[in-house]
DNA sequence: TTTAGTACACTTTTT
DNA sequence: GTGTACTAAA
């Protein structure tokens, strides 16, 4: 505890009543809230089952884990604090649970994932005959889930005030969805938080039992919280969502006893999925007694990086003002440098050499790029991959989403829940077995019919044999499939032999190997990855129900690993973690802030919030990219500085990019006046500040500049740009003024050519001419890949 | 019924 | 550029 400063100590030391801790970033959050799980055990005695810290996500509760684990004296490792993400925690409470709260669901229930949701979603519309452009799954989806999140049930949604058309048939989808889901025993993430709550209000024993058993409770990340993971930590922490009234009632409640919450509301960035910060705004209004510790040093950043963050933050209308001090130790480091580059691939070959020459510099060194939009990915993968830099890239694909995973998935959700209409519908002819469209109509035609799940109306299928005899006997094949593995998972076999069983005796994993082909290569060894995960957490004492859970609640973000040198991640992802070197790369308008974002003056106080977060994962070096034109839906476009560079304050940044830039033109004495006049314009209109039109006003001379700048770009042939680019525009006018010839082509049999993905390889045959043509290459490792010419990512080498 | 080939939508951010 | 959903042919 030595190390700790005064205010840390005091949110460690305060162990009765509830607390909040207003952390800022770097201020060493997550280190108070290890010391003070530590504190209640070793000093204050309490049993390590007694506490409870919740976080967001699981690499969050994670780390917390085993930084407690490796604090905690091993001689009082009796059992360990419950650490966990709001909806493992759920889940672990519906699985004891759920069956006493008398809603039709079982404790065998499955997790549907965003994915299994639409499968459901699309189902319905087909089913309803809503098939028009204006409407699709996803929207309807999301709607659903926002209507759910507030309490809104199908029933008050369709006797809302207002019906459009459109609400009405979200609400005949909204009806059915659930019904659905209730039919297969199936509860999406929304659901995994909903019915705990309702559990927990329902069913007083069970809430006392969480109250009782928990003394301790702890968020994390607090102003991520939504309305309903606020009324679950309040059920288990104070055992009501009623405000205590009278101090004898209320030092009662909190005798031995907390309720500590810690965020910091700069650094609310998940307003999209119903987060709220007035919840930590309101906090203390609804405890009363409410003890608020404010940790404002940031040990973390320089003096520079820590300007730069409150530069920008402090165009946020909603905030708490707030000092973030930095430590003088640190010094005030080097100048943050700025790059523009001409385009997305100038962007990633500027970053990729810079992290060489850090790395050169001072090996070891941890870098991070950091973009808006996973999408953005791309390009730093490639480059760095041209330069042989190894990286570690968050996010994308997730390993549990790839679909030969899903599918062995679906089977041993089948076989613990033969209801799950999803999985059935997923795995019913995967490896084929001659189930096709005609059957499947069938089976839902009779499902509906009569009300049952797929797995009911299959079993009458079969019985009442009204289908071709080839179609029973396939459909009884597949039954007895599903049933022998659901009677290994009743005879309680371990988990690998179920999923062995999963993998060979339905016959996925022959007909894989039959088909010798490269991709059924690719997915055996995914599945093989996938045996030995579960033999692994076999070991680690897990029950095969244990491991579909974790399956279901696991993000990408969780493949994050702290050692590799250079991480390529979301801003989001990136929350909670530092770096000696940071990028934050793509600041343009609409790529970030987020086109989806301009609409209203909340979303771009998120946008700007997100800028913070971005600007504080940097401790020592720290720089900001933009790209004058931006590829986007293969489209070549012209891009605007972002906003948030102008936030900036300028004279922390260093220039670095290759001929004029806008940070050049942003400088200029005469463009200087212009943003102070502006900024005195602000200044004396606060009640503007509002409108959205405020903010685009700051951007305005900046936009200018760059159009500027574009134009002389034009006349003197802009900056260079790498001889190795690929410019698909040109390639079309080429083609267009009639010079395209078998020239034309880069490729010949025998090129030797490199692919971002495969490596390099030998091109075998070309099909066509041109950019048209289908090129057939040979991988070392790979195998045969094919490929359209114009849209392969394919260098000469 | 299956498969190959093509059209098309996709891009916030996460559990 | 990429993955999925639909369509046409076998």
């Amino acid at each position: 505890m030595k190390d700790l400063n005064p205010k840390q100590l005091e949110a460690v030391h305060t162990t009765d009543g509830p607390l909040l801790v207003l952390a800022g970033a770097g201020s060493g959050k997550t280190r108070v809230i290890t010391y003070r799980i530590a504190h209640l055990i070793e000093t204050c005695g309490f049993r390590p089952e007694q506490i409870l810290a919740v976080t967001f996500t699981n690499k969050a509760a994670g780390e917390m884990k085993s930084r407690v684990l490796t604090m905690l004296d091993p001689g009082l490792r009796t059992g360990s604090p419950l650490i966990s993400t709001f909806h493992s925690l759920c889940v672990r409470i519906l699985r004891r649970n759920i069956d006493k709260m008398n809603a039709a669901y079982t404790r065998a229930f499955t997790i549907y994932d965003t994915d299994d949701q639409l499968q459901v979603v699309r189902r319905i519309m087909k089913d309803l005959d809503i098939e028009d452009k204006s409407l699709t799954a996803r929207q309807a989806l999301s709607a659903i889930s926002w209507e759910k999140n507030r309490g809104v049930s199908p029933a008050a949604y369709a006797n809302r005030e207002q019906v459009t058309d459109r609400s009405e048939k979200i609400a005949r989808i909204f009806k059915l969805y659930e019904d659905r889901l209730r039919g297969s025993n199936a509860l999406d993430f929304d659901d995994l938080l909903i019915k705990t709550v309702a559990l927990l209000r329902k069913v007083p024993e069970v809430r006392s039992y969480y109250h009782e058993r928990f003394r301790h409770v702890m968020v994390d990340e607090f102003q991520d919280t939504n309305g309903i993971q606020y009324e679950l930590t309040r059920l288990i922490a104070v055992g009501s969502t009623e405000k205590v009234h009278g101090e004898e009632k209320r030092e009662a409640l909190w005798r031995e006893r907390s309720f500590c919450v810690v965020g910091d509301i700069d650094q609310s960035v998940y307003g999209f999925r119903g987060s709220d910060f007035n919840i930590i705004l309101g906090f203390q209004h609804d405890f009363e007694g409410t003890r608020l510790i404010k940790l404002e040093q940031n040990y973390r950043s320089t003096q520079t990086i820590l300007e730069a963050a409150n530069g920008v933050i402090a165009k946020n209308q909603r905030r708490l003002p707030k000092n973030l001090y930095a430590t003088p130790e640190l010094g005030a480091g080097e100048k943050i440098g700025y790059y523009q580059s001409f385009d997305g691939d100038g962007e990633a070959s500027f970053v990729a050499e810079k992290i060489q020459e850090h790395l050169a510099q001072s090996p070891g060194t941890r870098c991070a790029v950091l973009y808006r939009t996973n999408a953005q990915s791309r390009l730093f993968e490639e480059s760095l991959r041209r330069r042989n830099v190894s990286y570690n890239i968050v996010g994308g694909f997730s390993f549990y989403e790839r679909a030969e995973v899903k599918d062995i998935i679906a089977y041993l959700k089948l076989a613990m829940n033969p209801n799950d209409d999803v999985a059935m519908a997923r795995v019913i002819n995967t490896p084929v077995r001659g189930i096709g469209k005609t059957t499947l109509e069938a089976l839902a035609r009779q499902q509906r019919d009569l009300g049952l799940s797929l797995w009911e109306a299959l079993a009458i299928a079969v019985e009442q044999r009204e289908l071709l005899s080839r179609t029973i006997t396939a459909l009884d094949a597949f039954r007895k499939v599903v049933v022998s593995l659901g009677e290994l998972v009743a005879a309680g076999e371990t988990l690998s032999e179920v999923i062995k069983a999963a993998t060979m005796d339905t016959g996925y994993v022959r007909a894989l190997q039959e088909e010798k082909s490269v991709e059924a290569e690719g997915r055996l060894l995914n599945i093989e990855e996938l045996v030995t995960a579960a033999v692994e957490a076999e070991e680690q004492g897990e029950s095969l129900r244990d491991f579909i859970d974790y399956a279901a609640l696991v993000s990408d973000t969780d493949q994050y690993r702290a050692d590799a040198q250079v991480t390529l991640l979301t801003m989001h992802s990136a929350k909670g973690l530092e770096f000696p070197v940071v990028f934050i790369v793509g600041l343009e308008e609409g790529l970030f802030p987020h086109s989806r974002a301009f609409e209203s003056a909340e979303d771009l106080e998120e946008e700007r919030r997100l800028c913070y977060v971005a600007i504080t994962r940097a401790q020592k070096h720290l720089y900001i990219t933009h790209a004058m034109q931006r590829r986007t839906w293969g489209e070549e476009l012209p891009a605007e500085p972002s906003r948030f560079l102008n936030e900036v304050p300028l004279e922390l940044l260093q220039d670095m990019s290759r001929g004029p830039s806008w940070l050049g033109f942003a400088l200029r004495p005469e463009t200087l006046h212009n943003r102070q006049a502006a900024a005195a314009l602000r200044g004396e209109a606060p009640a503007r500040v509002k409108n959205s039109s405020n903010y685009t006003g700051k951007t305005y001379n900046s936009v200018d500049g760059v159009r500027e700048f574009f134009k002389q770009r034009a006349r003197s042939g802009g900056e260079g740009r790498g001889p190795a680019r690929r410019d698909g525009a040109g390639k079309r006018k080429e083609l267009a003024s009639g010079t395209g010839s078998a020239n034309d082509s880069e490729f010949r049999v025998g090129s030797r050519v490199r692919h971002s993905k495969y490596g390099d390889g030998v091109v075998l045959r070309i099909e066509g001419a041109g950019e048209e043509a289908k090129l057939t290459v040979s991988f070392p490792g790979y195998g045969q890949k094919k490929f359209v010419a114009k849209y392969a990512a394919l260098e000469r080498v």
